[in-house]
DNA sequence: TTTCTATTTAGAATTTCATCTAAATACATT
DNA sequence: AATGTATTTAGATGAAATTCTAAATAGAAA
């Protein structure tokens, strides 16, 4: 864990897009891995990427196992980011 | 410009620096480079990265180039990750 | 227990990235 | 015009990241 990992995670577009897919719930390796055009154990790969960088986390059940969005790890990059714009919020006023 | 530039422009720790210092105002490449142990060009290169993905933009006065954050894509960055929080912003309650 | 399905690990190949040195450019000053 | 200072560009190099194939592991089902 921690900004480098986190932010590295973040850098590539699959991983981006793993994030987007498991916003609705949590979903199977095998699953994710069908809507890209990779391997097996190149979707493995990101996805432990994503695990060690803490934004996701997984659950075993029968021989599959979940993923999940930790949100918690969210909230602290939205953190990182808001020092640089004054702290305003998304819709606030000027 | 486009979340791909942008993600990986962060991804750096160099870059992420670099966006922190620029914080307190615009500063002139050669002042951004003292703060690094590394060669003029190499911060330039960095620089060229954090431009290229519209964090920061330049201008030029005498022979020196001022670099400068650019807040409004922060705010996009912003909102790409409020979509993981269910839009809950920093400091709300649940 | 054997076989099947889901996933990960190991190792290799390829690509991308960060960094340096040396040279080029741009503008200022003398 | 000549020299000096700030910055960028070009090209090379080593390190890191992404991807694949093949093999290994884990558990389910037969």
């Amino acid at each position: 864990m921690g900004f480098p990992e986190t932010f590295k995670a973040l850098s590539d577009p699959v991983r981006r897009e793993i994030l987007v897919m498991l916003k609705r719930g949590k979903m199977p390796a095998g699953e994710i891995g069908q809507h890209f055009d990779m391997t097996g154990a190149t979707i493995s790969y990101h996805l432990s990427q994503l695990k060690k960088a803490g934004l996701i986390f997984e659950t075993k059940y029968k021989n599959y196992v979940y993923y999940e969005i930790n949100v918690s790890v969210f909230e602290e990059i939205m953190l990182w980011f808001s020092q640089f714009n004054g702290g305003k919020q998304d819709g606030e006023k000027e």
